[in-house]
DNA sequence: CAGGGTGTGTACTGTGTAGTAAACAATAAA
DNA sequence: TTTATTGTTTACTACACAGTACACACCCTG
């Protein structure tokens, strides 16, 4: 299922690691704070996905958006959790209508909010 | 943390017996697919909330909103997971960025999104 | 006063999650 | 040629999740 999450977190891995040793499994796995075996369980899709904190931590040092990296891993932040959770409803039939809708609609609307055009 | 769900269920559960004894603890349960031992536990908020699917059950029998219920339990739909998931950044960028709107904000877009305003 | 229905207390359980710890073979460096 | 370093294999684990099963005491009511 998620062969995703752990191809695309080898592929990145070894990217950065021509430029920067650093980047050796091992290495990673440490500034992470996992056990290296871990690591390459996950990289290879052995094991399921890390936990959110892991993940997160693995975006930052893989230069990634932690967002992309937990929906690779079949998550949703806590944090865009939590923000529906506060107003359920309301971004329950906003969400629902617009998961039909285009790219380009949502990015419409994505830069009319912070434009504050409201 | 959630004694708000298993209260919130206790209450709505009393409120539709007053007009249907098919709201009994006992019957209910049985309904949603589960013991009444456990459902018993639920409403006093001696255990978590359910899983996503017992809620949701439980939500159509007691005619709640099921993201109000869910959110109660602390959790989103699967299916809302789904639909961020799809288009993490996208969804990711304008969740943030509604975050902190007014509610009337966040109405004013649903609106515009459902008449096709785009 | 027997019987059905009500909610609850107690004990237990299978499955999933999120990893650890130690040893191993292959490769690269000194 | 030692010595490090790399990725991997194997075995194991602690904890949370989502409940079940059964017995119990308390009402009514016919």
């Amino acid at each position: 299922m998620s062969q995703a999450f752990g191809g695309y977190v080898r592929k990145r891995r070894e990217e950065r690691r021509a430029g920067d040793p650093g980047f050796s499994l091992r290495r990673l796995a440490e500034r992470i704070g996992v056990q290296p075996s871990y690591l390459s369980k996950v990289e290879r899709a052995e094991v399921a996905p890390p936990s959110e904190e892991k993940i997160l931590r693995l975006a930052r040092e893989l230069e990634e958006d932690p967002d992309v990296m937990l929906a690779l891993a079949g998550k949703v932040s806590t944090e865009l959790q939590g923000v529906i959770r506060r107003r359920p409803k309301l971004f329950g039939q906003l969400l629902r209508e617009l998961a039909s809708a285009p790219d380009r609609a949502v990015l419409r609307l994505v830069r009319e909010v912070r434009d504050g055009r409201w």
